[in-house]
DNA sequence: TTGGAATGTCAACAAGACTGACGTAATATG
DNA sequence: CATATTACGTCAGTCTTGTTGACATTCCAA
């Protein structure tokens, strides 16, 4: 049950450290929400259709229960921002060819936009952290964070890391 | 502006890459935060209960302002979580002795058992993702992290990790 | 003694999550 | 063909956790 690094040290695994690495995610969430939530804030927007943006915009279309699956919300939940990206001409919502019960979702030129907007403010973000602490240390980074997901949403993140619809 | 890494390659800091890790760190805080949720709902608190329990257990005798400083949320906010933890008697706050109208957190034995179960699940959970990536990969996951807060919250983490009150 | 800091509390509100129930259209299945 | 089942939308109500704004109390410090 120890043996996973046999002859290393195990000192990295103490309660001392988990709970330093417990304290560490929970400051840089904060750090790593704070520039688009500025964003969002002017445009009294929340975080939620940030998510519905990002996710609409990394796969396009993508029909709604997929959607549900990635951000792990109820439909009710969902259907609030979706309703308001739609009224508000930011995503589009297209009827299925194949299914005509689906609807597949894509960001219009505004919601491309927007989406870009704050895509970029999240990532000048991601990238000065990234840049300060080097490329072995953002290789150390992904492989825990993969470590930390659940096995079923790994696989949906595998799949968008892999270019799947 | 891009000389950080003279000569290594770049390429971590493409816009693919950027992305993959804001999507991680989405998905990954989600598997961070559910072994407490669990734990919490059923008996009906929340993470901010978590959070308050967690920065008063691991500085007890913490004043309001500090743990309001900490969390990151209004007063009001933080005086209905704090309220109903000593009110079910899991948290005590006494009157300061230099300073009278400061008030100093501590853990009672009830609150420090529940602390105790929170943070034994979210420390497993981390374990496993710690042990599964290894030492290297976490003192990258660590350094990433760290250059990802702003540097009032990341002043703050530092004084919480060397032990300071 | 007076200003301001630390704290607590009341009220109102909003975002964003939840459950439960119901309706409709379209596909799948027997 | 008849009947599930699926995909989606929506109404209604609740909860947690955050927000402002206003106000009272206590107490330190200049």
């Amino acid at each position: 049950m120890a043996e996973a690094h046999t002859g290393e040290s195990l000192l990295f695994l103490t309660d001392e450290q988990l709970r330093q690495g417990i304290e560490a995610m929970f400051f840089a969430y904060r750090g790593f929400t704070s520039a688009p939530d500025q964003i969002l804030a002017d445009i009294s927007y929340g975080r939620a259709h940030h998510r519905a943006l990002h996710f609409i915009g990394r796969s396009p279309g993508m029909n709604v229960n997929r959607l549900l699956a990635i951000l792990g919300v109820t439909k009710q939940s969902l259907n609030r921002v979706l309703r308001t990206l739609i009224e508000d001409g930011l995503v589009d919502s297209r009827k299925g060819v194949a299914d005509k019960r689906e609807r597949h979702l894509f960001l219009t030129d505004k919601g491309a936009a927007l989406e870009g907007q704050l895509s970029e403010a999240q990532r000048a973000q991601m990238r000065a952290a990234y840049r300060k602490a080097g490329p072995e240390a953002v290789a150390g980074f992904r492989q825990v964070l993969e470590a930390m997901m659940d096995r079923e949403i790994s696989r949906l993140y595998s799949g968008l890391k892999d270019g799947g619809s």
